[in-house]
DNA sequence: CTCATACTGTGCGCTGACGTACATACTTCA
DNA sequence: TGAAGTATGTACGTCAGCGCACAGTATGAG
C-alpha cells in the first residue's frame, strides 16, 4: 500500500500533500511519458490536461511576433503545468514544450478542477508554487533583460540540473537559444567560454556539468534570488 | 444607498462583484490616497494592506543586483496590490512603487484574507486578476528582451493611459528609464522621436497623448497581445 | 531676482549581440 | 561506404544601447 504513494513522492507538489489527501488524487492520476519535442499547451489552447512531472522537464515560451520564441519558466518534479486552470481561466497563455524527456503524472482537467475545489491541501500547494512560478518569471524577466548570455546560460543549466536531478541531459544549441532568446552562435559562444573554463562539458547536446560551484559562481546572482524566494514562500 | 456601490465600481475586480457579495467586503474597506513615491511594498517584506487602485498608477519592479530596476508589472483600476496573499504567501516578491498619485480602496492584511477565504466572487476575480497579471508579466519579458526601446515606450504610454484613463501624466525620463530598464538618455532619444512624429508631447515630465492610435502603430505588437488575453480571460 | 536644483538634449567611443554565411565534424541510414 | 542530415565552430560587418560627460533650459525656494 505504500507504494501508492511512494511514486507521488517524486513531484513536490504531490509530495507535500498529507496521506489522506492525497489518496483523493489517486484514481485520477496516470502516469504517462512526455517525450521531447512533445508541445503539451500551444500558445491560447484550451488546456485538457494538467502534468506533474517527475523527472521529466517542460520549458515555457512566450511566442513573439510569430516566429521568436522566449522562455518564460522552467518547469521540473518542483511544479506542475496547468496553472492557469487554478486561476479559473481554461486556456494557456504560453506553450509548454518537452524538453527533457521523462515520466510524470497527468490528471485530466476536468479531474483536476473537481478535486481542486474540494482538497484544500491540493489547493495550498499549488497556489503556493504559482507564487513561486510568477517569482521565476518576473527575476526571469530581469536577467533576460540585464546580464550577458554566459551568465544567463549558466544560470540556465543550473537550474536544469536543479530540476532533473542529474549533471547530464541533452539539449542542441539551437533550442538553447529558443531558451535564452539569442543566437544559437551566441549560445556556442557563450558554451565554448564554460567549456574552457572546465565547467561544462557539451557535445553535440549531450551536456555535463563538471563543476557546479564553479558554474553557480559563472551564473548571475539570479539562480540564487530565485531559490531563496522559494524557501520564504514555504516559510 | 445606491451610492456605497458607486464608489467601488471605479476598480474593477470590485466592480465585477454582485452587490451582496460586495456589501460584505464594504466595511473592511477605507479609501485612502497613495502618492507618487510611496513603496507600497518593498522586495521580501510583509504585505500590510493590499490596494485596489481607482485613479492612482503603481508599478511593480524587481530589483537587480542592488542598484538596477526593472518594471514587470503596473497596476492601475484595472488590478489589485497584493496577489501573493490570495496564493498564500505573506511576503511580496516584488517593490510596489506610486507612479501616479491618486484614490485606491485598501484592506488591511487579515481582513482581506478574511473575506478572501469565504467570498467566492471576490476570489474568483483576484485569480482572474492574477493570470491577468502573469500575461501581462510574460508579455513584458519577451518585450524588454526583443523589443526597441521606442516601440516599448509607445507601449509603455499605452498602458499607462488604459490605467490612468486620462491621455496626460507625469513622468520624468529618468523613471522612464528605471521602467523599461535602459537609460534615460535612451529615453530621452526615444521620447524626441514620438514627439517628432507628433504622436506624444513631453515637457519636464508632462506627456501628453496626442494621437493615439499613431502611437498604437508605433508600439510594438505586445500592447494589444495583452489586451486581447485579458478578454480571454474573462471568457 | 537669483541661485540651486531638476530635467532634458546631445555627443562620443565602446561593446555585446545580431544577421548572415560558410566550414567542419559527427551520426545515421541506405 | 558514401551521402544526407545534424550539430558545432568561426568570422565579419552592423547596430542598438551603454557609460559617461557636459551643456542647455525650466522651476522653485529664499
Amino acid at each position: 500500500m505504500l507504494d501508492t504513494y511512494r511514486a507521488p513522492a517524486a513531484n513536490n507538489i504531490l509530495a507535500a500533500l498529507p496521506h489522506a489527501q492525497l489518496a483523493l488524487l489517486i484514481p485520477s492520476i496516470q502516469t504517462v511519458t512526455i517525450t521531447f519535442g512533445d508541445v503539451l499547451y500551444r500558445s491560447g489552447d484550451p488546456i485538457q490536461h494538467v502534468y506533474f512531472p517527475i523527472d521529466s522537464l517542460v520549458s515555457l515560451l512566450t511566442l513573439i511576433e510569430g516566429h521568436q520564441a522566449l522562455e518564460v519558466g522552467l518547469v521540473g518534479h518542483e511544479g506542475m503545468l496547468g496553472i492557469p486552470l487554478a486561476l479559473g481561466v481554461k486556456n494557456s497563455p504560453v506553450r509548454a514544450l518537452v524538453l527533457g524527456t521523462g515520466l510524470a503524472f497527468r490528471m485530466d482537467s476536468s479531474s483536476f478542477l473537481k478535486e481542486f475545489k474540494i482538497n484544500e491541501a491540493f489547493k495550498r500547494e499549488i497556489y503556493r508554487y504559482t507564487y513561486e512560478l510568477m517569482v521565476q518569471m518576473t527575476q526571469t524577466a530581469a536577467c533576460n533583460r540585464f546580464h550577458r548570455v554566459e551568465a544567463r546560460l549558466a544560470r540556465w543549466l543550473l537550474m536544469t540540473r536543479d530540476r532533473v536531478m542529474s549533471n547530464q541531459f541533452h539539449l542542441t544549441q539551437e533550442l538553447l537559444g529558443d531558451m535564452l532568446g539569442v543566437r544559437r552562435a551566441g549560445v556556442t559562444k557563450a558554451a565554448g567560454a564554460l567549456r574552457q573554463r572546465k565547467l561544462i562539458s557539451y557535445i553535440r547536446g549531450d551536456i555535463h556539468i563538471l563543476d557546479g560551484v564553479g558554474l553557480e559562481a559563472a551564473a548571475c546572482q539570479c539562480y540564487q534570488i530565485v531559490k531563496e524566494m522559494h524557501e520564504v514562500a514555504r516559510a
